[in-house]
DNA sequence: AAGCCAATCAACCGCATGCAG
DNA sequence: GCTGCATGCGGTTGATTGGCT
């Protein structure tokens, strides 16, 4: 397959966005919604390249972006999700409302990688470093078969007793991504309310906390 | 005040995936 | 089933900032 030209390299602009762009991008998907990523720029009137237009608007232009410091909880749920997901990012981001993907990333590269591999290097053996460890605690174990299980035991996954039925008859557990998706509409409240995103942070808080190991402690 | 260096973070790149034709 | 386009994702880069000498 031939990949298209990323940001034809004739005359579109990179580099850091300027107010005026970004108020242009602003002004734009709240006129019309973005659709078309592609075609955005040209309609809009921006020398971008559709995905840095994307790029420029969920990484920082949206309007539900959380800005400023991570919160102990934050970096707590992050630490902990990253032991369970690993470097996926976006699922770890659709647990944390108000941020993205790359905030997080970054803030794992800079603050908690680093923090992690102190620790790392002076651990000590009684404490609990594997999420599933602590997940067995707090969770049946026929729950913990697999990620897909973990979500199921999730509050808000399943609104009602017809969704369970539904999921059951569904043939959408078979793959990975599949389960990735489930997992991320467990959580990605993206169209929901404040208080699902609200019972997710306690879940995932609870989970972490009631295991009886403070994580700020492992870390600090 | 100037230069150097490390930390930070916005932005880019390229691969993976989903989906329509 | 195959092809090509659009988008999502994670890794990486590079400009900027702040602290130190």
């Amino acid at each position: 397959m031939v990949r298209a030209p990323c940001c034809e390299k004739m005359g579109l602009k990179k580099g850091p966005w300027t107010q005026e762009e970004d108020q242009i991008l602003i002004t734009f998907i709240q006129k019309y919604g973005h659709e078309n990523w592609r075609a955005l720029p040209k309609q809009a009137g921006l020398l971008r390249c559709g995905k840095s237009c994307r790029l420029r608007w969920t990484n920082y232009l949206r309007p539900d972006i959380k800005r400023g410091n991570f919160s102990e909880e934050e970096e707590q749920i992050i630490i902990k999700l990253h032991q369970l997901l690993g470097n996926r990012w976006s699922a770890i981001a659709s647990r944390l409302p108000g941020r993205t993907d790359n905030e997080i990333k970054n803030f794992w590269h800079t603050h908690l990688k680093k923090r992690l591999e102190l620790k790392q290097h002076n651990d000590l053996p009684s404490t609990i470093t594997n999420v599933s460890q602590i997940l067995d605690q707090h969770i049946p174990s026929n729950y913990l078969q697999d990620s897909q299980n973990i979500v199921a035991y999730h509050p808000t996954y399943y609104h009602d007793q017809e969704d369970i039925q539904e999921s059951n008859s569904s043939s959408h557990h078979d793959t990975q991504s599949n389960k990735e998706e489930n997992m991320q509409y467990s959580t990605n409240n993206e169209h929901g309310d404040m208080t699902s995103f609200n019972n997710d942070m306690v879940f995932w808080y609870n989970v972490f906390m009631s295991s009886g190991n403070n994580v700020s402690d492992e870390i600090s």
